[in-house]
DNA sequence: GTTTATGCAAATTCTTTGCAATACT
DNA sequence: AGTATTGCAAAGAATTTGCATAAAC
């Protein structure tokens, strides 16, 4: 992704362009997982961590991310893709393979359509599958 | 629950029935949303959380209990009523409140029944629907 | 008597906040 | 000047481990 995408990105959300959160964003958008808070500071190592959650923060008040639970305690973000700038229409499943821990993206399979009883207002839908990936089911066989 | 089946089930399971863990089944049990760590050990104050834990964590591998991503960094627990032993069949969706951060059990909305492609071995499916619950929308508007 | 379970303390990991310094408008 | 952003340090929360004691088989 390029820089000038990612600061119209930014914009289109309401959030400052700055180096920090352009460095935040390209990250996010290299990953082809969802990436932790942990990842981000390893990748990025010039950027504290407090300023990484303070801009995923950010980024997730204005619908620019999403968190996905990983399945193994920490919280994972990655870039909402959805034209529609205030709901997270684009979420697709994920799975979490339980030997390698590494979390995929299911593009192919949406989060189901939930309708939930009078009252009750729906925000996110949030879908993990957990097992063993091929890599891992691979290995353990031979 | 009585301890009698409390016994019956942790048996079944192969795992003794130590008095601690008839508590933390019974817990589990009475509860009507999943539990976390803290929940378990706020209310059974006579068991250290040390070994709540480990009693969670073989409940688990035995799959008599299933975890349950909390929307809040937390995980949950609650038993599986499931027929059968090794999967986790009776898989519900669970709502979290983003107001009053409660998790509440969608009996009746199952997970999708998620089909792999080759090479995937799916353990379990976790679905959690984040929004506000009725409770909370009216206490807004009003 | 050997294995299993438990409590206590402490280490880890992940997340979050306070505050002073810096950069931006 | 005044607001927004950042780094550093430190607090908080949730989870996990080490080890010595106690209980169960």
């Amino acid at each position: 992704m390029e820089d000038n995408s990612i600061v119209a990105l930014l914009e289109r959300h309401g959030v400052r362009p700055t180096a920090n959160r352009i460095l935040i964003v390209k990250a996010l958008a290299a990953g082809r997982h969802p990436l932790s808070m942990r990842d981000l500071e390893i990748e990025i190592q010039s950027i504290d961590k407090s300023n990484i959650f303070r801009a995923l923060t950010l980024f997730r008040e204005r619908h620019m991310v999403h968190a996905v639970e990983d399945g193994d305690g920490a919280t994972r973000y990655e870039l909402c893709w959805s034209e529609d700038e205030d709901s997270d229409e684009d979420e697709h499943m994920h799975f979490f393979c339980e030997v390698c821990h590494r979390t995929f993206c299911l593009y192919d399979r949406h989060v189901p359509d939930v309708s939930l009883p009078e009252g009750y207002r729906v925000s996110s839908v949030n879908c993990l599958v957990k097992g063993v990936c091929p890599a891992c089911g691979r290995k353990r066989k031979c």
